[in-house]
DNA sequence: CTGTTAGCGCATTCAC
DNA sequence: GTGAATGCGCTAACAG
């Protein structure tokens, strides 16, 4: 593997020359340039980046945590977060936790022992069971919430569930299920604080019996939908808090032998592209997706340059887009 | 930062006595030991990796080359690397290409550069379109096919289409429609001489009209299904060469007025958890995702470490899962 | 078993 | 503009 002295024999001048005609073109000669490009040809020279970052100590990669790459929620977050890093210069490691405390320490250490330079959380912050933030660990929320304890990026979560099961009791409904997440899950909180605060705009009261707690996947949408299936008064709209659940849901809905929508309306929450395909079409709360990565990571970035964050929190607009999972109620 | 000398201090030891009671402490005496052990603790000592890499010529992480970190079977792909990697100590670079040949040649240079050891590609090899095997860069595909020209994990793409195709037939279809990918996919060619296999065998002669060139995504499935649905001679079953297809020509068929699967059949490939959850479910070909990447992972370690490869090429095994989307025709 | 020392590839300081 | 020399943190060779 040839190295920057074999380059600055071939060219005839000092090493410094040939690192300065690298970093610094204009503070060479002409004739020296000319005399480094010809040889670095030569030699077939590939600066060796780990000793350049080692020595800028820098290691010029992220690392990102994520509870589950298979979630598309996330991996689109994730490739909005590569794409912003590529273009800075830096690499993203990945990190999948598959919810395991043990493991996102693990990758924690990556920037301890300098591999990494930060973290993008992809989990939202959970008090006790999350990583607390660490002043000497720069680190980002790429989906924060409400209460996030360190900068983050996010959409209103709150605002977004309130308009959609805003529209919802437009559409007719009083009897609106909710199918959110485990009960710590801060989205879920953030968006169940929307579902409530719609519920008394409109004067219907809040009843618990509407409220399961699934888990963002498929078949706890599944295991939902029988519940709601079981009841005496049933539901006659269901607010699912990611289009997977929802998805899931109407899947077990259907298997109870309940219609969607004829007999009960779905919504979802993130806008993966499966709610477009999903029969019916997903009514549901569009996230800037790789957008949030984006900004994500720019704003890790200035972290870790050890810029003055202009503003702990950014919160990017999300859409409400209305398809064919929730028609107005006929009686 | 605290390094190794300020660890030396504190403990009264030399430098090397702590190196090596880090990395080969049976060499080391249980006095010393004790000693360094109790110096680390109390100056916080966490060895700096990029100063270790870097003398050990060697990244410690790889770089996974994927087209699209939203194609769920990818993503699954990716996890199962991630879940190997992780074992042996190896951070994952992520190397979303977005299908661009200039981003893969720029996520190369990490190699070159030192960032990384070696690659893991997950796009199938297309000889003139792909990046070419070298001898100095350690490459394995994840997700290879009959011609990688280059050590590969995969699984028998065309055993599994001509085993599905099998099963329609036996379901008493003649007229079997294909949803491909793009002419030049190998993965595509691979299942496309499957299919073509089991209609030999069954003496039905190959009809191109039944033939549609897709891209693996769901808006080219819902394409195709308007193809089929105009058709004179409409097919009675299609063959997807992936769910995600699948799933997009089922909602485009039903969008024509076609129920399916009493006025057409379906299948898809790969298995992706929505295949399960799609009305109806999908008839399809698991592939063991997270297994091909652990595999492919352990094949990229034995390359970057020198050792002899036992074999070149991997092939696991795939299951075949019935569902709803594939009735025996009634007549 | 332990300490001294050289050197990995590079950027940078300080003379010239 | 250029070159010689230094050191980043660590491991390994060598000497004791």
């Amino acid at each position: 593997m040839s190295n920057i002295r074999e380059v600055s024999r071939a060219a005839g001048v000092s090493i410094a020359t040939v690192s300065r005609a690298i970093s610094s073109p204009d503070k060479v000669s002409e004739t020296a340039l000319k005399k480094v490009y010809a040889a670095i040809e030569k030699v077939g020279y590939r600066p060796n980046m780990m000793a350049r970052n080692f020595r800028a100590v820098r290691a010029y990669s992220i690392v990102v945590l994520v509870p589950n790459l298979s979630n598309l929620f996330f991996a689109t977050v994730i490739r909005g977060i590569e794409d912003a890093a590529q273009q800075k210069g830096y690499a993203v490691l990945l990190g999948d936790t598959r919810d395991s405390h043990d493991r996102e320490q693990e990758y924690t250490r990556l920037v301890e022992t300098r591999q990494a330079d930060g973290i993008l959380q992809l989990r939202p912050h959970t008090p006790g069971k999350s990583l607390e933030p660490d002043s000497g660990m720069p680190m980002v929320s790429a989906c924060g919430c409400e209460n996030t304890p360190y900068p983050s990026v996010r959409i209103d979560n709150t605002g977004a569930a309130r308009e959609i099961v805003d529209y919802l009791i437009t559409q007719g409904h009083r009897r609106i299920g909710v199918l959110a997440g485990l009960p710590d899950n801060p989205h879920s909180n953030d968006r169940l604080q929307g579902y409530r605060q719609s519920l008394e705009n409109a004067g219907v009261p809040f009843d618990p019996d509407l409220l399961v707690n699934g888990d963002f996947t498929m078949g706890s949408g599944q295991m939902a939908a029988s519940h709601f299936a079981r009841m005496k008064d049933r539901p006659t709209a269901v607010f699912s808090m990611n289009d997977e659940m929802a998805i899931g849901c109407i899947q077990g809905l259907k298997s109870a032998g309940i219609r969607v929508p004829e007999e009960m309306s779905i919504t979802g929450f993130d806008d993966i592209e499966f709610a477009r395909y999903s029969d019916p079409p997903l009514t549901t709360i569009a996230q800037p997706a790789e957008e949030l990565g984006r900004a994500s990571f720019n704003t890790l970035l200035e972290l870790i340059e050890g810029k003055e964050l202009q503003q702990t929190e950014t919160v990017l607009p999300y859409e409400f887009v209305v398809r064919k999972s929730t028609p107005a109620l006929r009686r």
